[in-house]
DNA sequence: GACTGTGAAGCCATTCACAGCT
DNA sequence: AGCTGTGAATGGCTTCACAGTC
């Protein structure tokens, strides 16, 4: 697999084109080409072959690329073509939310434990999951062989767990709290701010409606 | 306002620091310099001191910030020191969450009307609001003036609604379903992707594991 | 001495444009 | 004729480095 210097961006984008395949492949669409892939998720359709070249020639020039496989590459660089059982920490809203969220499941992956400390929640059950203490954690790591967890406490919260996290062997994180946080460089972090878009609008909104 | 041209990336950080002020302001921080916002964060110093000069002259030189003259400008900047109602799309596991999502509320947004169209949710409450209908999303818009929708349905689901929300007026739609959305350019558009920064995780996981 | 503000340099990502294949 | 793959050109964002200010 070449894989030298891929942009960030052009992963983000891959998920989107994964997607976006699957669903492709699920109208029974056979082959389709870069202009149609760059309509259906908003970029251009150069970004899309550019992004497509870094990993492999897959498309035929004159014809496009078969949805079918290309689907297939896609997942298997994104590496969801194997299972990634996941924990996650905090059982509020958000964390209610992400556990019963089938975007997650429909990718491939599965949540095989909620963990909170609020003594109220905790043997509680989220679907079929049951809520356990923090704890807990090191034993579900362990006997599920998670890699990744997922954060969906409070700001304050949120550092404390991430280092629990760490103690306990993940590999890699994916915060939902709205704060940076501090974990070492041998763990992958990414963060999801919910609120920060939608400042976006407000900010753009506003510029709009400024009279000079 | 001077606003020449500001990059998207610029808005978005600044967000991070208007929280990250309000958090140094909660605690009676008086000064804050760059690299301390820069470490706050986790960008870089130059990175900070350049984005707030797209929009003024904010600090002084051999001190450092005030932070709660910051944190007013940035609110300003955002436009979020007036109130932004919004409406909800979505009254499913993700609409629940976003609907009492107090990071929300913490900067100044309040949700006026949450919407749905299944019959046996319609009428129903989330913490003090009612479910309605999707008719009566007009009447919502007007009465309380709302440009800002939010959009948490299912991915079938979501042009539907972005249409409708577009022929009710609203200025700007925050899209949180996984799905690219086709609306005019006079309405503004963000989308929050809640499984993509997961899959940037698994290639990066992936790849580390990879033995050549 | 400390720290901001900013032109210049460096770097990275996107877009162009066309050769090459079907 | 249609569409991919890609070197080259462009554009934009980030980082550097230092003059300016307190």
């Amino acid at each position: 697999m070449r894989t030298l210097r891929v942009p960030e961006a052009t992963i983000n984008r891959l998920s989107v084109y994964s997607r976006f395949l699957e669903q492709l492949n699920r109208k029974g669409v056979v082959t389709v080409s870069s202009v149609e892939i760059a309509k259906g998720v908003g970029v251009g359709p150069a970004q899309v072959r550019k992004d497509l070249a870094y990993f492999g020639e897959f498309g035929t020039r004159g014809v496009g690329y078969n949805v079918k496989d290309l689907m297939r590459y896609t997942i298997k660089i994104l590496g969801i073509d194997k299972p990634w059982p996941l924990i996650l920490v905090g059982a509020g809203n958000l964390g209610f939310a992400l556990s019963t969220y089938k975007g997650f499941n429909q990718r491939g992956f599965s949540i095989v434990g909620v963990i909170d400390n609020d003594p109220n929640k905790i043997g509680k059950k989220i679907g079929n999951l049951e809520i356990f203490p923090l704890e807990k954690m090191a034993d579900i790591i362990k006997r599920h062989n998670v890699r990744i967890g997922i954060i969906a406490v409070t700001q304050n919260a949120a550092q404390e767990v991430a280092d629990l996290m760490v103690k306990n062997g993940l590999q890699a994180i994916l915060n939902y709290a709205p704060v940076a946080l501090n974990i070492p460089d041998n763990v992958e972090l990414q963060h999801v701010d919910m609120s920060v878009k939608l400042e976006t609008l407000t900010f753009n909104l506003s510029k709009k409606n400024y009279r000079p």
